[in-house]
DNA sequence: TGACGAAGCGGACTGCGGTCCGTTAACCTT
DNA sequence: AAGGTTAACGGACCGCAGTCCGCTTCGTCA
């Protein structure tokens, strides 16, 4: 789909490998993307501030990223690895060795917490364009997770109620209940695993 | 927020009535919608499109209807008040009368059912502006009638489930089961049904 | 090391959503 | 019926996301 540093031809396989101006450029543009969300805000970003900002044509800037959400999602990309690993190899409940209803909850608070760290981003790469949540790299890696957790319980329909439960944690969902609505972090995220172990039945 | 027939000043009350250039206006603006979205498909229709076909100025159509979803808002009116209508004193499972988890089984099916009719519609007007899903007074709607019922069954937070239910529900979601997954309406209705039941508990 | 092919570059350009503000005409008042 | 008030109109205008295509530079291979 997009392209971004995780899915980029890796040395020594039939692919061939980055050139050194592209990852030059690849990097800038992060930089730079970085820097100017920190300070303006992600909305009062324009895609010509980044690439002004980056010393770099527009075009390079569409090229690699194909658009404003995949800026995001390549962004995004550190933290959600960083969640992932501790997901597949990480101490329980969050990691193997607890029980799935257990890792479920984990699951939901921990992924909540990042959602919520990094909101604006998150919005940015789901709302880019229409679907464009369900169509991200780490978006299949989170319901594989779930599906797996919920069909581990014996959940009737786990493919389903794993796409219901992360509908209900979406970044446009997330924010009206922090911000429109000021729910506290805390009890926000023990409801919302309450009503994830209320799917597993 | 987005004027929309619903909400337009009712004569003989405080409130000064709609003048008649902006009635004939409105009229004709929906029309011209109306026709270009089944011939051409919403996304292949712009705002100035619906400005000339409609014989009027795009301030008229901004003045009137806010953006793009709004205009869509607008022309889901009717059919969103005849499932409030009978949501409210049609016959049971749907209206009143039924024990209220059979009312929810019903409602996710006939609120998916009216999804389904108007698939681009409606996700036009969720997804015109990231929230906007959560902003529309049908969706307070909605979500009054879902919390309802979950908590007349006792549901513990019946606000927060009934969020989540009806983010399951949301256009985008519901395009991709459909679209993308190729899933059967009737079978994919009953699969939510069984999970807003879930929710129940 | 020179030269060739292709990946990558960059910025002018397009199209569309949305705004602004000078003009028009509906409705009220007397 | 004439005049004044003001809501409503309309289309030129703006900003930004995203595209296109002629030019540049990288990496390779002889």
């Amino acid at each position: 789909m997009r392209p971004s540093s995780a899915e980029l031809p890796v040395l020594g396989s039939g692919v061939i490998r980055e050139r050194a101006d592209a990852a030059r450029n690849r990097l800038r543009i992060l930089a730079a993307a970085e820097r100017l969300f920190r300070t303006h805000g992600v909305a009062g970003v324009t895609m010509d501030d980044v690439a002004a900002q980056a010393g770099v044509g527009k075009g390079t800037l569409y090229r690699r990223f194909g658009d404003k959400g995949g800026l995001a999602v390549a962004l995004l990309d550190q933290r959600e690895r960083e969640l992932q690993q501790r997901m597949l190899s990480g101490p329980p409940p969050l990691g193997p060795g607890a029980p799935a209803a257990d890792r479920l909850g984990a699951f939901v608070r921990a992924y909540l917490d990042l959602v919520e760290a990094q909101l604006d981003l998150v919005l940015l790469s789901e709302t880019s364009t229409p679907g464009a949540r369900l169509r991200t790299g780490a978006h299949a890696f989170w319901r594989q997770h779930c599906r797996y957790l919920l069909a581990e319980s014996d959940a009737t329909d786990p493919e389903l109620r794993a796409d219901v439960l992360l509908a209900g944690l979406a970044a446009e969902q997330v924010r009206y209940w922090l911000r429109d609505e000021q729910r506290d972090l805390d009890v926000l995220a023990r409801a919302l695993c309450a009503a994830a172990l209320s799917l597993l039945r």
